[in-house]
DNA sequence: AGCACGCCGACT
DNA sequence: GTCGGCGTGCTC
């Protein structure tokens, strides 16, 4: 039999299947061959009788760790997103299968025997075997050891004697780091409300996808577990997919509470071993709920009935490299590859989809009422126009301030939000409030240091630098932009006795560090968290009562269309902290732009008004969901290269366009950011029509795969969240 | 990705 | 004269 083999290489020069002689094994299999000189992973997605070719070597059979559902999805997510076969199938697959190690193989481990006490075991052991009871005691202070680092330690024969007389307890395991039993199990029992229940029965027993449109505090979370429930006693199984940043320890224990040993959670804390395990726990079927942020769409389970995806208006399901995919089209391919149910929840659903709810495309449950008997926090819009004129040159509005003196006077805590991301940043009238904005596109325009020109990033156009404001004259027009460390400076001069903790990109390099600084704020060991969004999401604080948004507009003047349905969504997730349990809650969001509609809406938890309101934007104005953004962008050392290869990409682009029929805007251009580690960037920006979009994608790929920088790189992105 | 083959500059 | 630079091409 000649098996079709992709090797373990990711590179555009091997993305094809090669020939190799082997037994008659399944699709998806994983054989180890001899590629070059050297040996290789690979895995069958072929298999025919002849070959063209001479000589073949042999493949190796080594198991079958991919389904024929997943094949399926492969050839999809190939298509879709121009990917090469080898980087989808190293999604399916945990790590240790990219090995040629046996993945099975494992050391044994001791523990000490938790069914006694520990001194009785002393007593087992013995005053006399005083190597023996050192060793018990490091055992039971380290919760257990490797055999054979406990052997090296103590010696053979003290080992030995621990486990003749069986006061340690043996078991086979990779190198797992985190035993299980460290995850809460209490059981809550819960009672649903109608408007959940009703839920629940819809989703379990129709098809298609949903959007469940639930308010915060709406008790989505008991509506998935339920689905899942239910989805489990009819013999199938499911995933839910959250976002990275809520897959907490307390989180996580809910679910273990709920379904025990049949959840397997995939969090990028695992080890190469865990990973191993858990993803073995899917594959065996043992474990039929698989949880974990995008990449769980690729767990190994069979028989789906349900999908679920959390706060799915959260851009972490975007993957923006390497495999670049939406995770929320590939998993309404596999519901609809299962038969399953689709579910996507939000309390603030992205702009399409909702209007594929109002399209009929999707079906819409709105849960609107609230579980908790307390309404959502009062919002107070601050002119900052205003409090300048008014002669307060301060970061804090008077009302903030005094606020933030009666939270901590009341011995309560606050959160200070401060709106900013990327490093670029757009002009503003500190006078009048007057933002540059792109007279073709209606987007702000980005400031340029290096040109000292105004620039748009979506069509390229530029404009002189500003010195003096064209709505009111003022010279007072600069960068909008301030940093954490000048608030918490501030901050210090105002309440000195304050204790303020600030969490931004600087303050978390490392990921543990995140739940390090919310944990120490929530053991109210700080009075004030300050930080960027990263503090919008992730635990509840009960003692929080005030929250600050001071840059509500920061985000919303950022060059990007999404800019006010993204300031929005913060608004109303950052709302959502202030007085969740028995206090009261109260909101300041400070403005240059207090009748922008977001805060008109937002102020009053409108999600239906603000969509409509933007959706009718998006349309006049011909952005997504109407359009698709598309983006070629050329990597190149050098500079010649990249324009090279611009150019013979953005020609054959031309005669796409000029074969399918005129796109809404097509233009090349270097990118906003010119340089990036050495490499020059250009790019080919387009947009197109969702009717005429899948009919032209596909030779878009075919032009930049053919008009590759012979030592740059060139790659396609859809809708891309950012155009840096 | 690696590795081999192959054609031009500064060295014993 | 040669050693080695990395551009180009191939791996079933």
């Amino acid at each position: 039999m000649i098996l079709e083999v992709i090797v373990d290489i990711s590179n555009s020069e091997v993305d094809r299947c090669f020939d190799y002689v082997g037994d008659d094994v399944p699709l998806g299999s994983r054989v180890l061959v001899e590629f070059g000189k050297k040996r290789l992973i690979g895995f069958v997605i072929g298999k025919k009788q002849t070959s063209e070719l001479a000589n073949l070597k042999q493949a190796q059979y080594l198991d079958t760790p991919i389904s024929s559902e997943q094949l399926e999805l492969l050839y999809f997510l190939r298509k879709s997103y121009n990917l090469r076969y080898i980087d989808v199938l190293r999604l399916f697959v945990p790590a240790k299968l990219r090995e040629e190690r046996d993945p099975e193989f494992s050391r044994k481990y001791l523990t000490v025997d938790d069914e006694r006490p520990l001194e009785q075991l002393v007593e087992i052991v013995g005053s006399r075997a005083q190597k023996q009871l050192e060793a018990l005691k490091y055992l039971a202070a380290n919760g257990g050891q490797f055999l054979n680092v406990m052997v090296a330690k103590f010696g053979v024969s003290a080992v030995n004697g621990l486990r003749d007389k069986g006061v340690v307890v043996e078991s086979n395991v990779h190198e797992r780091s985190t035993p299980m039993g460290t995850l809460a199990r209490d059981k809550k029992h819960v009672i649903l409300t109608p408007a959940q229940q009703d839920a629940v029965n819809r989703i379990t027993d129709g098809k298609g996808v949903f959007l469940l449109h639930g308010v915060t505090g709406s008790g989505k979370t008991e509506v998935y577990e339920c689905v899942i429930e239910n989805m489990l006693a009819k013999g199938k199984s499911a995933i839910m997919l959250v976002p990275e940043i809520s897959l907490t320890p307390q989180m996580l224990g809910l679910f273990r509470a709920r379904f025990g040993d049949k959840v397997a959670i995939l969090h990028s804390g695992l080890n190469a071993s865990e990973r191993y395990d858990e993803w073995k726990r899917l594959k065996t079927g043992e474990a039929t709920i698989a949880i974990g942020a995008r990449s769980a769409i690729f767990a190994p389970l069979e028989n789906i009935g349900a999908i679920i995806i959390d706060e799915e208006h959260d851009t972490s399901y975007l993957s923006e490299s390497n495999p670049r995919y939406d995770t929320k089209s590939v998993a309404e391919y596999r519901s609809a590859l299962n038969g399953a149910v689709l579910v996507l929840g939000s309390a603030t659903p992205d702009m399409e989809s909702y209007l594929k709810a109002s399209e009929g495309k999707y079906q819409l449950i709105t849960l609107s009422e609230r579980i908790s008997k307390y309404s959502l926090p009062e919002m107070e819009i601050v002119d900052m126009v205003q409090e300048f004129r008014s002669g307060n040159r301060s970061m804090f509005s008077v009302a903030l301030k005094d606020a933030i003196g009666e939270t901590l006077e009341r011995g309560e805590q606050a959160m200070l939000f401060l709106n900013r991301r990327g490093f670029a940043s757009f002009i503003r009238c500190q006078e009048c409030g007057y933002v540059a904005k792109c007279e073709d596109c209606d987007i702000s325009l980005t400031y340029h240091k290096e040109d000292n020109e105004l620039k748009c990033h979506y069509c390229g156009r530029r404009y002189h630098a500003l010195t003096k404001c064209p709505n009111c004259g003022s010279d007072r027009i600069k960068q909008g932009k301030i940093g954490t460390e000048k608030v918490v400076e501030e901050l210090k001069n105002i309440y000195p006795k304050a204790r303020v903790l600030r969490m931004d990109n600087d303050t978390t390099t490392r990921k543990d560090s995140y739940f390090k600084i919310l944990s120490s704020f929530a053991a109210h060991e700080a009075d004030v968290l300050v930080g960027t969004q990263m503090i919008a999401k992730g635990h509840d604080f009960g003692n929080v009562t005030l929250v600050g948004i001071l840059e509500a507009d920061a985000a919303l003047y950022f060059s990007d269309y999404r800019s006010s349905e993204r300031t929005f969504q913060l608004i109303t997730q950052v709302a959502g902290r202030a007085g969740r349990a028995d206090k009261k809650g109260r909101v300041i969001l400070q403005t240059y732009a207090p009748r922008h509609y977001v805060f008109r809406f937002g102020k009053s938890y409108d999600y239906i008004g603000f969509w409509k309101k933007e959706i009718n934007t998006r349309m006049v104005t011909k952005f997504p969901p109407y359009t698709k953004i598309v983006r070629v962008l050329v990597t190149s050392p050098e500079e010649q290269d990249a324009v090279d290869s611009t150019r013979s990409v953005y020609k054959a682009v031309r005669d796409i366009e000029a074969a399918s029929g005129k796109f809404v805007y097509l233009g090349a251009a270097r990118s906003p950011v010119t340089r990036m580690n050495g490499l020059v960037r250009y790019q080919v920006m387009m947009r197109i029509s969702n009717e005429q979009f899948p009919s032209v994608i596909g030779d878009i790929y075919a032009a930049a795969d053919g008009f590759r920088p012979k030592k740059g790189n060139i790659f396609v992105e859809i809708n891309p969240q950012s155009l840096i």
